[in-house]
DNA sequence: GACAAACTACCTTGTAGTAGGTAATTTTGA
DNA sequence: TCAAAATTACCTACTACAAGGTAGTTTGTC
């Protein structure tokens, strides 16, 4: 077996457990069972947790980034755009889990203080990009919302990472369908 | 001391590490330290980590019907409940926590089963309570919003949580005031 | 032979929880 | 009424286990 293979499993499986339960809630140990190789090596890939954390963050950032790339390749304006995008939250939801970066958000005053650099980030790219689709909406006639792009689209991306937590707590994908509606009904989507 | 005083003592620095560090993220050594009483006295309190979780829960929901009950007598019309509302989460980011039961939603997966009921409950008595305010605002032309209101007491309770969740991760309350501000703006509130 | 990638076997620390004891208070019954 | 019995609220000292992490070794492949 290749050693990206075995790396890219780690980090797959640290991701799922992270999302589905927290990241003071899964262990090397867990780890470990999933991936079918011992403990110690774990450390070898990843020497401390917080290198493991860090480059699940980062990984995650990128396959956010690719996402974002992905809905504008296929979609066209930017009422599918945000209808595509609230789809990648429930993606998450539907396998058990919330966004990583929610999770890491309410965990980050217990977590190493080098993650709140790229959790930011997260923040601010989704945010950024976002408010690039609700004003082109609006420009084109599509969307119809008031204030400024950044405010609304900072209150669309709480608003989706609200509903995510509170679904997943509740088990109830309709719940968050239905918040998604009224979110996107609230820009003007039809 | 008596005995009411070391268990109320007891709970409030869980509830205050719970929110802000998370429930798997604090340990009965955190509360011993911070109460002043031996580890082995807590669990006479509280003789398992799910006892102590249970009354947590159920503890933050009278605490928080408490609340809305204030809110009721101290404030007439339906915007000023609800920005009044809005100040109660305020108050805990500010001490550097989120919503117990946001965070509590968050790690659900890792914690006990019978937390399940208690949380639900929770949302229901917070969407319930909002949707009311929302209804009669709207009846007496004091708040503009379309659909029904139970659903748009969802969406604004899921918009508090998320502001929270983010504002808490990026340490930045005026984020939070901002968010709220266009929150309210968004069901008409002046 | 050199290196990568895994292994076994261990260490230290921190975790919830238990056993048994003690001093102070409260309850009980002749 | 007042001593015996029971209860409360804490303590010290411990257990069992799981956590992240380390040392040193083996295995397989260029």
């Amino acid at each position: 077996m290749l050693a990206q293979d075995t790396r890219e499993r780690i980090l797959e499986t640290a991701q799922r457990l992270a999302q589905q339960r927290g990241f003071n809630a899964f262990s090397y140990a867990d780890i470990s069972e999933a991936v079918g190789i011992r403990k110690a090596s774990i450390h070898y890939h990843f020497p401390s947790k917080d290198d493991l954390e860090l480059a699940l963050l980062h990984r995650y950032n990128q396959s956010f980034a690719d996402a974002l790339a992905g809905i504008e390749q296929s979609h066209a304006g930017s009422a599918a755009r945000l209808t595509a995008y609230a789809q990648l939250y429930r993606g998450t939801l539907e396998s058990g889990g919330i966004c990583l970066c929610g999770m890491m958000a309410s965990d980050i005053a217990a977590l190493p203080e080098l993650l709140r650099a790229p959790l930011g980030e997260f923040f601010t790219q989704q945010s950024d990009w976002l408010a690039v689709q609700l004003e082109s909406g609006r420009r084109a006639g599509e969307l119809v919302f008031a204030g400024p792009a950044i405010l609304q689209a900072r209150s669309v991306l709480a608003t989706l990472q609200g509903a995510l937590m509170i679904a997943h707590a509740l088990r109830d994908v309709a719940l968050f369908d239905s918040l998604v509606n009224n979110l996107l009904a609230g820009v003007g989507c039809r």
